[in-house]
DNA sequence: ATGGCTATGTAGCATAGA
């Protein structure tokens, strides 16, 4: 069984992309964020033809969340309950015996920012509800754009990003909350290449120099963790005409 | 070198991303 991520940066632009890549490494499901689609206008009849099933949550312009799977998702829930919030950056389902949660974590944009308190409040609301799902939901995967990258093996500069947004100490405190909640960062549960990233800033060639930061993860119940073979980040769609800045990151189980 | 690139909405630039 294979799980994945991906911030695609526009379904509409990235759709040739992401049907040649179902094909060639079908995944059982996938979460995608920042669609920016409304939902009249999500591409459902291609991604069916590519044998997939598709919930969503989308708006124009900004955010936007969907679960691919190749079982029909049931049980769709979108947003965080309880949190009253415009932007579509959450939606949940259950395929097969697995709950997914496909989380779009705000950006912050800076630390002086008022999205970057917005950004620690959602972070709040989504570790409290998490906390609870994880309760209810013994097979729970939480996949997405975290926005966050949590250690400085995950930063190409450490001391350029020291402070600064998406390296933070007060977002990187709430990733290790998420992991104190007993949620695994399924990258980690392996060994991996030194500078592995899943973002890479479309300007200055950053891609080619492999200036990058790791902020697409797979965070996984205990009972998944135990299940999981590998995790792995797939960089080749970078090299893509076109690609999104951000790469697929996916986990296999037995 | 606080720029640079891409996508969107909308019709020449503004906003956002990370």
């Amino acid at each position: 069984m294979k799980l994945a991520a991906w911030n695609v940066n526009s379904l509409k632009v990235r759709l040739p992309h992401l049907l040649e890549w179902l094909t060639r490494e079908r995944p059982d499901a996938v979460c995608l964020q920042e669609t920016k689609l409304e939902d009249a206008n999500f591409p459902l009849d291609a991604i069916e033809q590519a044998g997939y099933r598709a919930v969503f949550s989308g708006q124009k312009t900004y955010n936007g969340v969907a679960i691919l799977a190749r079982d029909a998702p049931q049980a769709v829930e979108a947003g965080i309950p309880g949190y009253a919030d415009e932007q579509k950056r959450v939606l949940s389902a259950t395929v097969g015996d697995l709950r997914l949660v496909c989380a779009y974590v705000p950006n912050g944009q800076s630390l002086e920012s008022d999205k970057y308190r917005y950004k620690l409040e959602w972070l709040a609301a989504f570790d409290l509800w998490l906390d609870a799902e994880l309760k209810r939901h013994p097979r729970l995967a939480v996949l997405g754009d975290f926005n966050i990258a949590p250690e400085d093996c995950d930063v190409h500069d450490p001391k350029a990003w020291e402070g600064q947004v998406l390296v933070s100490p007060p977002e990187r405190a709430a990733f290790q909350r998420l992991l104190g909640r007993g949620l695994k960062d399924s990258f980690r549960l392996f060994e991996q290449p030194e500078k592995s990233y899943s973002w890479w800033d479309y300007r200055m060639n950053a891609f080619k120099r492999n200036l990058g930061l790791r902020i697409d993860h797979i965070l996984l119940s205990p009972e998944l963790a135990s299940r999981c073979r590998s995790s792995s980040i797939h960089v080749d769609t970078r090299k893509l005409e076109r690609p999104s800045d951000h790469a697929p990151v996916v986990a296999e189980f037995v």
